[in-house]
DNA sequence: GATACCAATTTGGGATACCAAGCTGGTATC
DNA sequence: GATACCAGCTTGGTATCCCAAATTGGTATC
């Protein structure tokens, strides 16, 4: 593999997995020195995580995103936009066999799996039901918009409850679709979109100060 | 401005106004030369607009996107779910003034105006709807789906007619929406998005022999 | 003690040099 | 005449160097 990628992709990991975490300054060369790259790859990812919205321009000089509750506000709107598009376009292919290729990897998690694994599929799930619509844009709209989600959703405080809740509403999107009828499915999805803001906006709004002291820059 | 941001804004401008055709190479030596930039800002421009989706790798090298008629199908179911999700959002804003400037906006567009404004005004009137809802990431969307389609759009052959429906539908969609009449506003909306493609996707076709003896890639 | 100012260091933007991979054109051999 | 092969050139990837601007730390002055 290239640097180029390399860099960005190991850079990537780290601030998805918020060992740099939101609101810290980067410069590029102490991202050169982590890496053991030059500055050209360095800048390539970082103009890549830019767009990506992972790492933002502060005047001169970067920042990791930090946390930002109107943003996470918007982008359900939006992922419930493109979701259900995505959802709605699966019904009309009638391809069942793909969506039960999705329930069994959502099957294949059981009490048994690791709770950080639950992060992951709970993410793929979304990613995955917007690949099976066939449409290129869709999917990277809830690909990208699922990335962009993904530390504040780590952050999140979630009791198990709230994880077999999810669990549960995923199974019966899947269920809608699988018999065809799209307007339960899309019904069932946008509520659980909704919903799933609404209680991470609320986790994140309510500890805040715990996040503050962990070094984490979130704003309203 | 900086020298990066001006390769980007000149690069972008040569390729969106079909000065570099659909398919044609791009090498960063020529790119350098031709801007009298050296090869960082030029990397930086055509990262960025690599992610715009206006040029992409060609193997070694880079290439400006062909027209990809499949692609052009896609986008436009996209564009109809932001697009409406974005019109339904402004509608329960109820923020009628907004509207009113861009009902003003089109006014301003009468017989005298040159045609190859009538390209600009398309396109803004979608994005400023988008901007209307206060979602940044729905108008984002519209407006990268929209810079996406605006060499599509350039190479259409539109008659006077065409033109004029597309008027009469982007005045019917405002008035719908000043209406509060979000469900006809929809309707409308996606019919026009849909139409337009169609018509868009046909005269491409039709025209795909005229078009590739100008030297410009189209792949269905 | 506060503040204004200056120098030194840091930092990102840009330019250039170098390299490896791949393409091209020509040539030599069969 | 066709084909296989090799040299040279082109090109993107990487490293390094330079520069201007901005930040910082300290000092001198009020």
């Amino acid at each position: 593999m290239s640097q180029m990628q390399n860099v960005e992709k190991q850079l990537r990991e780290m601030i998805l997995g918020l060992e740099i975490g939101p609101g810290e300054r980067l410069t590029e060369r102490w991202v050169e020195s982590r890496f053991g790259a030059s500055r050209t790859p360095v800048r390539a990812a970082l103009l890549r995580l830019e767009t990506e919205g992972l790492i933002c321009r502060d005047g001169r000089g970067w920042t990791v995103s930090p946390i930002n509750l109107a943003e996470l506000e918007q982008i359900a709107v939006y992922r419930e936009a493109v979701e259900v598009a995505a959802l709605r376009l699966t019904c009309t292919l009638q391809d069942r066999s793909a969506v039960e290729i999705i329930e069994a990897m959502l099957d294949s998690c059981d009490d048994k799996t690791p709770r950080e694994e639950w992060h992951r599929v709970g993410r793929d799930f979304h990613i995955e039901l917007a690949r099976l619509s066939g449409n290129e844009f869709l999917f990277r709209a809830v690909r990208d918009a699922m990335t962009r989600l993904s530390r504040a959703r780590w952050l999140e405080v979630r009791d198990e409850a709230a994880l077999g809740r999810a669990w549960a509403e995923h199974h019966a999107i899947l269920s809608a679709v699988r018999a065809g009828d799209a307007d339960s499915a899309a019904r069932l999805l946008s509520a659980h979109i909704i919903g799933s803001r609404d209680r991470l906006v609320t986790s994140l709004r309510n500890d805040r100060r715990g996040l503050r002291a962990r070094g984490f820059a979130v704003v309203a």
